[in-house]
DNA sequence: TTTTTATCGATAAATTTTTCTCGATTACAT
DNA sequence: ATGTAATCGAGAAAAATTTATCGATAAAAA
């Protein structure tokens, strides 16, 4: 890898946390208040050692023979992702996978919030999902400063993406969120998280091939 | 780990070979014909002997000073997958973000295609999307083995998904690809792969406050 | 009160994954 | 032809991650 940055947290410990917020979230709910790491692990099928340290880094600290209290826990969390404070973010390209993300409330817990679509096809442009409203590429640039939106969402077929992520990256976005199957060139300092939904496909796929020839064996898998 | 299946590809480079195949894909069609894993390596950010590594995992080989014959490249990956022998899916819950995969023609690059959905909502049942019309919940189970149909998506609300995988389940699905951020109980010889979007979303919105915290680092990152 | 048991934190060991090294191979230039 | 440079494959080394171990602690039972 050329560029690395320096991360203390290890990267699969960042991507099983919002796992085990989840879950923890519907165990409240369940009535329940404390947890222990062996429970949590019955559960998710994770060893407790791992889960114990995951939650290490979110600064959290468990009692001996009682476990972790889950609403604790959940703050930590929350604290440890900054997501008591919204993070206000645009999406370009409003099709199916656009408008799905749009009218998705649920990320609003992780402090994320779609203010503001964008797209070139004049059909779309002007009408509203999920009360935001889409607007003409040609004011993504300028309302992204003034707004100081600081992320972006790329939701365009493939061939456009790159585009998407050069208006938005001129316009201060410094971290973008893309689903297209698309390589995005983009300056130092800027973060592309590609989300490529036919790599879990693929994995799955290539799991149950595996499956089919050698005899059965189990289940469960994370992302 | 409790459940772990024997394995002999590693997960991070199952996850990379789409992205290759991707990346490939489009190379071919911009005019090349060959490519080394330096040059690979340069356009996707990864080391080169990584990228050998994972590509030989698919049975290929290069020539040294040389590199490797795209086409003969994409069609070892494809190989390597199955992605020749299409699966037949059904998909569960036709909302939003359902009808976003029902509608999608990209999957079909990777041998995957919905033929058939359910939902348990009387305004959708009927309805037809992307070719697939929408099915009433109670003729899941059985049409499911009547067709010999192996893998379910599930995109119902969070609550519904337990639900849904039962069903399937009892169809005789063994791949659950499980969009509702939910755990997912199921019997042994029964893989699900959890596409928690939010996973990215968290990875992301870490890394831009590491990086607003202590100063620029540069980009890039896979799902 | 004392013993037993479950769980934690810390640290060590094992495993997995990534990165490096090096000899071999091939194209291209001299 | 011969030498040089790029790249490969295989295996070693390094780094990261997961899993196991162990003493400490607190609750519950005896
Ligand atoms: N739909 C899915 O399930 C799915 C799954 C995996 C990946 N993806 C990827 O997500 C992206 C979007 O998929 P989709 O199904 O929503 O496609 P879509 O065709 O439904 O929507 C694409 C939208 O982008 C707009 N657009 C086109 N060119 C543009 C440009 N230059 N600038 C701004 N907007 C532009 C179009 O007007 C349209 O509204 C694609 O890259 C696709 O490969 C989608
Ligand atoms: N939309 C997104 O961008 C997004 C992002 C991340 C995760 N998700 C997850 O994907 C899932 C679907 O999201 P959505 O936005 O498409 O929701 P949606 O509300 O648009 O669609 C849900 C669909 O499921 C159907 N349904 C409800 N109960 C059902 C049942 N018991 N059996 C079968 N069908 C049932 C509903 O009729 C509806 O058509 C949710 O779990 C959500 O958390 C969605």
């Amino acid at each position: 890898m050329i560029n690395k940055p320096e991360f203390s947290i290890p990267e699969p410990t960042l991507r099983r946390l919002p796992r085990y917020y989840n879950y923890l979230k519907e165990l409240l709910k369940s009535g329940r208040e404390i947890v222990s790491c062996t429970h949590i692990g019955k559960d998710l099928d994770l060893d407790p050692p791992q889960i114990r340290k995951d939650l290490a880094y979110t600064g959290i600290r468990g009692v001996p023979k009682v476990g972790y209290q889950i609403e604790v826990l959940l703050n930590s969390i929350e604290e440890f992702f900054g997501w008591n404070n919204m993070d206000e973010a645009f999406l370009v390209g409003v099709g199916n996978m656009g408008r799905a993300l749009i009218d998705y409330q649920g990320f609003r817990r992780y402090g994320f919030k779609i203010v503001a679509a964008f797209d070139n096809s004049p059909d779309i442009i002007g009408k509203t999902f999920g009360g935001v409203e889409v607007l003409p590429l040609s004011k993504l640039t300028n309302l992204c400063s003034r707004m100081n939106i600081k992320i972006g969402v790329i939701t365009t077929p493939d061939h456009a993406a790159q585009e998407a992520a050069d208006m938005m990256i001129a316009g201060g976005i410094i971290g973008i969120w893309n689903f297209a199957p698309a390589e995005i060139r983009t300056p130092e300092g800027v973060i592309v998280q590609n989300e490529n939904l036919a790599t879990g496909l693929a994995v799955l796929s290539k799991k149950l091939q595996i499956l089919k020839q050698s005899g059965k064996f189990r289940q469960e898998v994370d992302q």
